[in-house]
DNA sequence: ACACATGCAACAATCGATTGCAAACGTCTT
DNA sequence: AAGACGTTTGCAATCGATTGTTGCATGTGT
């Protein structure tokens, strides 16, 4: 091969590259920058040389002098639920697309699971001064931190409900029409008395339980029983059994919180010998890509979370770039499959 | 509030709040980090001072200084399955424990998801200067470029297969043996027309199917089918698609390379009235927390994921501290559900 | 009163790159 | 031959911290 590093000593910087060359270091930083200001020829001859000795310009020294880091910082903030875990399917799912299109603009990722234990978790993440910008993955329970920082920090995208008039620039669905049409859905499977599963501590879900309240309001049933069960998949399971004796009594249609939610409750009723969609209808939400693979599959309210992401991305681009890019709120869908 | 940032100008860096203070940086930089070498009064008034302007020292450039990011790279190389997300539910269960551990340790993650086409993507990564070590998750069809690097780069553990004299770091389960276990599941379900779901691609996968092929040669059956399957959700359902006329004739025990490529196998069947178990089983692998909650509840070989985690960061930790950690090879184990 | 130890803060070098400015050189014009 | 100009290269400041060394006031012991 041409580039074995048969390296003798292993250059770690450009100082020694630039005096292996017998140029300045200046000259090195141009050469290897491809730069037409230096000549051609020294231009290759150090560009070969770094090659054959394996040297690549530390990044740290690069983005300290440059102030630009290429990295933006993925978060995910557990301020309720401080048990559920990075392996959520949503947050998954949704991580994935995001680094889709950002390496593809080559920037990297850093991840942080941040439980908001000090209150100036996301100061500190954001004047960290390693990162050009910031994406958060749900609001949790910390939309004044949130709103705080957005007064003067701009490349920040956040996940999650708008309210109005508020600061920081959100990408997320209209989470109470999704409600409703989980809600809307159950109805016309001639279901009246719905429940609904999940934790309305963050804005998302609130207005999602709000949205089924209106249906249910809308058609003369009475208010929804509201099943508290926490989103972190270990402990979901004893919540779930913890509600199920009312379900098949109170409860005969139940929008889930979430797609992960729907399926543990569909298995803990076929346990019990209680069927899906025959018994009990059951709704999911966000239309994760298991949510068509689950026996029987499960009808969803569809969050496109790769238009999402995508999103989230070109709004913080677009800050970035110091423009100002407003909030996006897309039209949650139903899904009708087998639940409901 | 105590600490209302009413602050006047906002303060860059730590020469501006020296000046303010009316001391030397030094002191500043003394007095953050809480040294007794300052005046205890000096050093409260400079920490107040910060605390007041919402100061905090640029992450960069004392990384630079320290030579020392608290930043570990976790790397996904997609060598094969170029079209594999990162939303892979394996990975990202992985991922979660990765980030338990590094986090509760205070290091950050550095996600990169890497196409290798330029064939020192690897290289690129390691010496980047930004972190302090790496873990790849999955070996792909990229052994020889991990070989390499790993002759001089030592804090490094990949998640993967052991092959005999290899000199870089894994942590992972016998996979052969955990597609033996596979095997002998489905024949002492009476099955004798196996196959293997999946893509011999990479190390891990071929070991599968190695091990699937030594169980029945050990009962004296023809040797299993291979179904080359996508790991990539998108494309697998296709794949999927395109083999199942042969199962239920050819076939009549699948052994799926992964969780997921089961339980779209398990769907798949469903939709074509062919009954798991009764007609075929199916056995999975990785033992996800998915895997109890589908329906069927999937039979599978479990890899211990959160286990398997905290050896690479403890293993990880061992060779930043310069020493020497041995690959760790788990056992599997045959976890018996319903789909076999 | 003198030598000496101690506590505190300033000075300046350092981490490893990038980049504006100036200098050195050669070429061309008049 | 002198001046103008263009091409290359070197010099040195800079990004924002950390830290070993030095120097200056004190305080203590005899």
């Amino acid at each position: 091969m041409s580039d074995t590093p048969s390296a003798p000593a292993r250059i770690r910087n450009i100082a020694e590259l630039a005096r292996l060359a017998g140029v300045s270091t200046g000259t090195v930083s141009r050469a290897l920058a491809d730069k037409s200001l230096v000549n051609k020829d020294t231009r290759e001859r150090i560009q070969a040389l770094a090659r054959a000795h394996g040297f690549r310009p530390n990044q740290m020294a690069r983005r300290l002098r440059i102030q630009e880091t290429k990295v933006i910082g993925v978060v995910v903030p557990l301020g309720h639920e401080q048990r559920q875990h990075l392996s959520d399917p949503f947050f998954m799912a949704i991580l994935g697309h995001l680094a889709d299109a950002l390496t593809e603009n080559g920037y990297d990722i850093m991840l942080s699971r941040v439980i908001p234990d000090a209150d100036d978790w996301l100061e500190r993440i954001v004047d960290s001064g390693m990162l050009d910008g910031v994406l958060l993955i749900g609001q949790s329970n910390q939309f004044e931190t949130i709103e705080r920082v957005a007064q003067w920090y701009r490349p920040m995208v956040v996940w999650g409900s708008h309210r109005p008039g508020q600061i920081h620039c959100t990408v997320g669905v209209d989470n109470r029409k999704g409600g409703r049409l989980a809600g809307e859905c159950l109805i016309r499977a001639g279901r009246t008395r719905l429940a609904f599963m999940g934790e309305a501590v963050a804005p998302e879900l609130k207005d999602r339980f709000d949205g089924l309240c209106d249906a249910a309001a809308a058609a003369g049933l009475p208010p929804p029983l509201k099943l508290d069960t926490h989103l972190a998949s270990d402990v979901m399971a004893e919540d779930i059994a913890a509600h199920i004796h009312r379900i098949g009594t109170d409860v005969d249609g139940i929008a889930a919180a979430s797609d992960l939610i729907a399926m543990h409750a569909v298995r803990a009723l076929a346990d019990r010998g209680i069927r899906v969609p025959e018994d009990i209808s059951v709704t999911g939400f966000d239309d994760l890509p298991l949510a068509e693979q689950t026996i029987p599959r499960l009808t969803t309210i569809s969050q496109s979370i790769a238009v999402g992401a995508r999103a989230m991305v070109s709004a913080l681009f677009e800050r970035i770039a110091g423009n100002d890019a407003a909030s996006v709120e897309m039209a949650p869908q139903l899904i009708r499959r087998d639940t409901a």
